[in-house]
DNA sequence: TAGATTGTTAATCGATTAACAATC
DNA sequence: TAGATTGTTAATCGATTAACAATC
């Protein structure tokens, strides 16, 4: 089956994962229908957002029955990719770069990480998740032998610039990015999902402030 | 200084923290002023976003100067709650848990890692970024004694339900979560974060995936 | 057939961008 | 004052929600 094709938001990119999750969940109990409503609860949306997401891919539903779990888990495992498996390095073998390697081996059937790489010669050699960490003066060896789609930035800020030009440089157009290095600015023609963990605490930290205040505001009102 | 306080709109809240990067990094170099359209430039937006965005929050800026980057960043971390050091704990001593930790301790000015732990023997004793893991036991014990504001997930789906119960019970409101366990669904009353490592993984492969139909079409149109 | 639920178009809502008077 | 840039209102754009004919 060929998938319709236009530009998809990225809003619905980000419900993609979700989706599945919950298809997952009902392949797993067994539940063979699943309407727009039923789906929505789960996502806590609405049945309409639910329909139009899915029918930007296609037509998957029955009229008047629903979405079939099993069919509708599989076809959006096809959009995501999932089973693809494309090759990824991880750079940077400390805390962050051990954990994703994990991460990846553990939880994920959309890429094969085949190699993970350090300057430091403490961690040279060393094994993680099955892999002999490299040094990272193989990269652009290791990178050209190999076919490798997607770079795994795991560095600190500094070393991510020099990193990610030499991923370039050896035709790597996707990332996984860990470090607050902007890879977008530099190379418009890449695909980057960033990951800011300390951007995120801060955005709960901001919520929990506001919070506070406004407990305190009413504090006051009511002394009033 | 008493900013205004309405709610703020969620896409706001997820860029307060980049601004917060761009004028610490503005500050190192020693830049004085910066104006809505430079700092546009730099989150990649426009200067009419930059300016709405500030506004949600008062007047920082000087007409015909723009802005003082020294205030404004102050401003902006004291809207976040830098420096609150919000008393957290983590719960699940693995990988993630271990990683979230050395973030904290390294990199976070928001929260302040009161305790670490888990359940399991293997665990429990060793030491993490200088704390000792607790046994999960004396969670309630240790919450109620130290006053703790946040809980950081970092444990499997089958266990986030009984722990995100039991932070709860001790009067925990906010939460870092890495699992996949809907903690909003069952305690609407809580600020929750979510990181889903997995999902951001699947919203890339899908990326990778859309990019490498999108060129096989346009090989085949080429080809006709 | 009647009931249910889809696919899809139209209406609404919210967020981003543009415009411009105010002002340093 | 003239130039620059703000704060803020208005216009536009995009995403979500509602509505409903099509259909199993």
């Amino acid at each position: 089956m060929v998938y319709k094709r236009e530009k998809i938001a990225s809003p619905v990119i980000r419900r993609l994962p979700r989706y599945y999750r919950f298809l997952q969940e009902l392949e797993r109990r067994d539940v063979v229908n699943v309407s727009s409503g039923e789906l929505a609860e789960l996502m806590r949306t609405t049945a309409s957002q639910v329909r139009q997401d899915l029918n930007c891919f296609g037509e998957f539903g029955q009229h008047g029955i629903g979405y079939r779990v099993e069919t509708l888990r599989a076809e959006i495992g096809k959009i995501l990719g999932i089973g693809e498996y494309y090759p990824a390095v991880i750079v940077g073998a400390g805390n962050i770069g051990t954990t994703m390697a994990n991460q990846i081996l553990c939880t994920t059937e959309c890429f094969n990480l085949v190699a993970i790489f350090d300057n430091s010669e403490s961690k040279i050699g060393s094994v993680v998740t099955g892999l002999t960490v490299r040094n990272s003066a193989e990269l652009e060896d290791f990178c050209t032998k190999t076919k490798v789609t997607t770079g795994i930035l795991c560095v600190p800020r500094e070393a991510a610039e020099e990193i990610t030009a030499r991923l370039y440089n050896v035709g790597i157009r996707s990332f996984w990015n860990f470090s607050h290095y902007d890879i977008m600015a530099k190379y418009p023609d890449t695909l980057v999902e960033n990951v800011h963990l300390n951007d995120s605490l801060m955005a709960l930290c901001f919520r929990i402030k506001q919070n506070e205040l406004a407990s305190m505001e009413e504090a006051q009102d009511n002394s009033k």
